[in-house]
DNA sequence: GCCGTTTTCGGCCCGACTGTTTTCAGTCG
């Protein structure tokens, strides 16, 4: 089970000893074990009371024992000594963009800086520019990295992103000329929210394709402009697009080489050197005796990159440095696909805030192959989305029952209903004896609740009879707010304990649960339904974006309950109501 | 600090762009 707690802590020891110029391959130690734990299936604090913990990749002695101290006494003394080591301010005015930790501490130290505002005062009192390796420029651009961070949105949504994506890659074909022209980076890699967004170009005028790369409509400024790259700051967000465009012989290690992630390609880069080849965006190459490049043996196409370091392809959402480099030799275990999905149990319609009737979404599910599919509008509390009462819930089934006459799919008849504050559900137990299928989730969030109310919250859902999945369980809105403070693992348990499922919904704007909890329900062995929550036909699409996520989080066809076919679902149900 | 079908010691990924530099360090991805 992933220790995000650990990992950021080895995290910060990484970052700390950056600043004190600490031995560079040390730090890179630490951020390899940051990772590690972040992402390791393994229960961490099992495999330190088993002595295991060096079975983890990257992790020797000297992590192991920082590892072992951290559960003994909740805290890492080199850690504690760094801290006290390093001037707060530091930290702080590294998070300009443009400055790093050397740069940081140069500024700190010379001027006696104690906050990015301090900093902002000095380039304007042109105080910068006196000290060794500063200049005029370097105020300027110190000033216009504070003026950017201050209303840079730190990530985007993927959903928006990929909007955004389309209308570049546009521009680029028509006023650059380019030939090919694709998002590459997170974006590519299904990530949730993506920072910036990494386009590929081929272009028979590179220079062309700069210029239009640089005039990309919206651009409020040119961050970098050379011969194969230009960045650029677009809208009032400052969402960062790169662009690049390399020679066509070299388009499938520039694809490689910009999706990424950077974790995913240095393992590669490192695997290369150790089979005598090295990699960069423009192909693999023969190492030669003294260091230098030799021959080109592979670069037109990523297969052939993947294929020269023996490694089969690797999907793009896969490349996280979470093991797939390994497994890759011999072929990825067989994950979760669109294809395997078999109905979607999520679905909203005109009853409540949906734009479609019942019989209208029924015949999207069918048409998409689905065995079956669930109808789930609000329950009385929730007024805003149209809730149901008692008496139009029983009217739903009869129009629910007329539909079924016209349709092959499944219908079947439910709700998603609100967990109130308390705990307490919003049906009473004979409705949810009536209905086929409750999806229970949250959706009055209260500001003065705790964690533990929340938990409490959801852990008393759990443990009702009548609920067979909770909804968004974290409550996230991506770009918006962020989830509920809960404790996973309480939550976790009493669904293990009960035998209910937890959802992934696929809803772009809520990925709801995120990757993290994904893996940590599919260690405990929680069914996961993946739905869409739709509320129009369209919108049942959107399962792309959830089995994307349930990929990066490796979930098998076996961890997903809509995976079964209609027989196995309706034993499911029975078996758990039982 | 980790690691070994070259190695238990000596390596450790790679390149673009920028600004302040007369040849390169810092930052970023």
């Amino acid at each position: 089970m992933p220790h995000a707690e650990l990992s950021e802590l080895f995290r910060e020891i990484a970052t700390l000893s950056t600043i004190l110029g600490g031995n560079v391959f040390a730090i890179r130690a630490q951020e390899r074990v940051a990772t590690t734990l972040e992402t390791t299936p393994e229960d961490v604090e099992k495999l330190a009371k088993e002595g295991r913990l060096r079975e983890m990749p990257g992790v020797g002695e000297g992590t192991a024992k920082k590892i072992l101290e951290f559960f003994q006494t909740g805290k890492i003394a080199e850690l504690e000594e760094l801290r006290k080591q390093v001037d707060p301010a530091i930290l702080a005015v590294m998070r300009v963009p443009g400055v790093g930790p050397k740069k940081a501490k140069l500024l700190v130290d010379e001027l006696g800086l104690k906050s990015v505002e301090d900093l902002e005062k000095a380039c304007r009192d042109q105080r910068v520019r006196p000290i060794q390796g500063m200049g005029a420029k370097s105020e300027e651009k110190i000033l216009a990295g504070i003026a950017s961070m201050r209303t840079t949105r730190e990530r985007t949504p993927l959903w928006e992103a990929r909007e955004a994506a389309e209308k570049v890659v546009a521009h680029l074909r028509k006023a650059g000329g380019a030939t090919e022209a694709v998002p590459t980076g997170s974006l590519r890699r299904w990530k949730d929210t993506v920072r910036d967004l990494d386009v590929l170009t081929l272009a028979p005028d590179p220079a062309k394709l700069m210029k239009a790369a640089a005039t990309l409509p919206g651009a409020v400024e040119v961050l970098a402009h050379g011969e194969t790259k230009t960045s650029v700051a677009l809208g009032q967000d400052r969402f960062q697009v790169d662009v690049r465009v390399v020679p066509a012989e070299s388009y499938g290690a520039a694809l490689q080489y910009f999706t990424g992630s950077k974790e995913h390609s240095v393992r590669l880069r490192e695997r290369a050197q150790k089979m005598g080849l090295t990699v960069n965006e423009y192909g693999v190459f023969k190492l030669k005796k003294d260091g230098t490049k030799g021959a080109r043996v592979a670069g037109e196409t990523e297969e052939s990159v993947y294929e020269a370091l023996g490694l089969r392809w690797i999907p793009p959402e896969l490349r996280e440095d979470h093991g797939e480099i390994d497994l890759a030799e011999k072929g990825l275990p067989r994950l979760v696909e669109r294809r395997d999905i078999r109905g979607d149990v999520h679905a909203h319609t005109t009853w409540s805030d949906g734009t479609a009737s019942v019989e209208e979404m029924a015949r999207a599910a069918e048409k998409l192959g689905y065995e079956y599919m669930a109808i789930t509008d609000h329950s009385p509390t929730a007024a805003y989305a149209g809730g149901l009462n008692a008496e139009k819930l029983k009217r739903q089934r009869a129009e629910i029952d007329a539909a079924q006459k016209k349709v092959k799919v499944r219908i079947l008849h439910g709700t998603e209903m609100d967990i109130l504050p308390d705990g307490r559900l919003d049906w009473p137990d004979k409705v949810l004896e009536s209905l086929d299928f409750v999806v229970a989730s949250i959706h009055q969030i209260s500001r003065s609740a705790d964690r533990a109310a929340n938990t409490l919250r959801l852990v008393r859902a759990l443990e009702h009879p009548g609920v067979d999945l909770i909804g968004h369980p974290s409550t996230r809105r991506l770009g918006m707010r962020p989830g509920l403070d809960f404790d996973w693992d309480e939550v976790f348990e009493a669904a293990k304990k009960h035998g209910k499922a937890m959802e992934l919904n696929s809803s772009p704007e809520r990925l709801d649960l995120d990757e993290i909890r994904l893996r940590q329900a599919k260690a405990l062995g929680i069914p996961i339904f993946i739905d869409t929550d739709a509320h129009a036909p369209g919108m049942y699409g959107n399962i792309e974006y959830g089995v994307m996520q349930a990929r990066r989080a490796w979930l098998a066809p076996g961890d997903v309950a809509n995976t079964k076919t209609w027989k196995e679902f309706e034993k499911w149900l029975k078996h758990r109501r039982a």
